[in-house]
DNA sequence: CCATATATGCTCTGCATGAGCATATATTTG
DNA sequence: CAAATATATGCTCATGCAGAGCATATATGG
């Protein structure tokens, strides 16, 4: 068993970011555009004789390239599997009989700063994620297209045993079972279209696979939602997921936002992450009485209606902080109508 | 930036299990004894070659080694410090000028199977972190010790706000913040204890660094738990955090379970993993409402008291299961006299 | 039969959360 | 300037869950 363990030596690790900031109540990410078009996270080589941890390469790279001050960053997931990418594809001059395993890294900015170079570019997560964005109302390409598309791949399925199996990972994952959507299975709600050759990255990864094409065929008139490199969309899915899981156990919803702050700034902020509206008296109550917002004596300037008060970030609000997070107040019933304004 | 890229060909990982199953109402750990007598995780070389993803080397090795079953898996963290450990340490026949990254992975069986090797064996979690059992009330080494050496730690700081900083780093960590002893800190907490040199793994790391070794000198008189080999007891300690945290959203307390069980083997099970004793009544009334349970017509056998009945895992309580988790009720006041007995 | 031990059922209470009415303070409009 | 409109902020009410503990059921061992 010792034979194969030097094997490891031609393994390249590449360093992915999946680097997020708020823009106007949306949720963006840095991408970067390839030269075939394609749209990419950031990433950067791994170097064992430069970088003392895995993170401080990210860091580093990361600070070179893009010029953005990283704030927190927390490491998501290490990526191994066969056929993700040729380590050429990502870095031009190397060996193609390399191994890319990639360690993905979620990074919070506090805002969207100023990309320089012509490739680089902040996309809202739900350019990627249509069907990720309920803010206002369930999105059309749900029901229209996934549940439709997931009921054929159910059908599809070869045994009543394996259907019976994929219908209930569908209902669960999208909300149909009796516990509703959950946001925070954005990574399964992936990876199941994954599976069902709903997304772009299905049907190119598979191409060749007889079957899948003849499946699949009917489903891809369309990709669902803007494709993305090699599985960096199942990377920027993991950080979403992890995002909101967080934000109830953490404040870490404050490396996201500005020295000073309305309320609403810091709803609608929680509301691009989460993907849904939340119910404002409640939400404010529930920031406010656990102290992770303390109010200045400023208040903000508007176009109209009564001024709000600034707040900044409460003293347990650090992010490995004290109270649990933020209570997401959902909205059961109308959503009170904020579906047309901007 | 190019040159730097393929300095990545001197990688090798490692894959790292955490393999837990419960034993009598205890947490255990699969260890590994080393030559040298140090305990350590077991772990195997990643064959890029053979493996076609990271997970299905972990299960390779694992189950060619231990012959234990895998069941539930999951991936926890991606350690790639310098310095963790040479790769000629971990395996015999490496090259020296290799980057060691492991890849630690959870793994749980629903019993410990009986290993054959004899430097294998199971080990209770808290052989290495007797702070983290509270389900006799407060460890005895907690007080009498951690607290008073990670107050010289505070007292050593060189500034005052570093001294603030790290009380309250402390005060969250161990629970003398407001919000009290939080099981899932785990991770934390040892960390905290690394990094105040009160584990051997941190004065074996950093033997040579002077100042350390003075200001350690009184704390080194005996360590607190047992040390492991190279990092493996902070993966431990994710492995602990990730478990305790996952418990109350999944239900994967069912894989650490046989078939069948009473509710008090079931309560015993989450006790043994989150440290502390729950009110009884209350985690039978979450449970059964929660419908994770369902009831067989068997009853258990036993020495004394009205027989229980047996139940098995509810339809919903699949690992990426449908209602949330477990509900931990925790006993405020008096822990209703329960330290005695086995 | 009685003491003891564990299992199981049920009630009481406080608090967090979901919901929405009411009021305050600004801008915009007639 | 008054009214309409828009947003901010305060407050109440209902519900359900979680923490606590009493009461009852059913076994074993004298």
């Amino acid at each position: 068993s010792d034979a194969a363990a030097f094997s490891g030596t031609n393994i390249v690790i590449a360093l992915n970011a999946v680097l997020a900031a708020i823009d106007a109540d949306e949720p963006k990410v840095l991408c970067v555009r390839r030269p075939e078009g394609l749209l990419s996270l950031p990433y950067g080589p791994f170097d064992p004789v430069s970088h003392r941890t895995l993170e401080l390469g990210l860091r580093d790279w990361v600070t070179r390239q893009t010029h953005v001050p990283l704030g927190y960053v927390e490491q998501l997931y290490t990526f191994g599997d066969k056929g993700r990418e040729t380590p050429a594809a990502a870095f031009a001059d190397a060996p193609s009989d390399l191994r890319l395993v990639s360690v993905g890294y979620l990074a919070l900015a506090s805002e969207p700063a100023i990309i320089e170079e012509r490739e680089a570019q902040w996309r809202s997560f739900y350019d990627f994620f249509p069907w990720e964005d309920w803010r206002s109302g369930e999105p059309i390409v749900l029901r229209e297209r996934i549940i439709r598309d997931l009921d054929d791949w159910i059908e599809t399925a070869s045994s009543k045993r394996d259907r019976l199996e994929r219908e209930r990972r569908r209902d669960l994952a999208f909300g149909l079972s009796q516990t509703g959507w959950e946001e925070e299975r954005a990574l399964e709600r992936y990876e199941l279209m994954y599976e069902a050759a709903l997304v772009e990255e299905a049907w190119r990864d598979r191409k060749g696979a007889p079957n899948i094409e003849a499946s699949g065929k009917r489903r891809q008139a369309q990709s669902v939602g803007a494709p993305m490199a090699s599985d960096h969309r199942r990377i920027l899915a993991t950080a979403i997921s992890r995002l909101r899981g967080k934000l109830k156990y953490r404040p870490i919803i404050f490396e996201l936002m500005p020295d000073k702050f309305t309320l609403l700034n810091l709803q609608r902020a929680v509301e691009a992450i989460v993907g849904f509206e939340l119910h404002k008296q409640n939400f404010r109550r529930s920031v406010e009485a656990g102290g992770l917002v303390a109010k200045t004596r400023e208040t903000a300037q508007q176009a109209s209606g009564r001024p709000a008060a600034l707040f900044r970030a409460g003293e347990v609000a650090l992010p490995d902080g004290g109270p649990r997070g933020l209570t997401i107040p959902r909205l059961r019933r109308s959503p009170s109508t904020r579906s047309s304004g901007g």
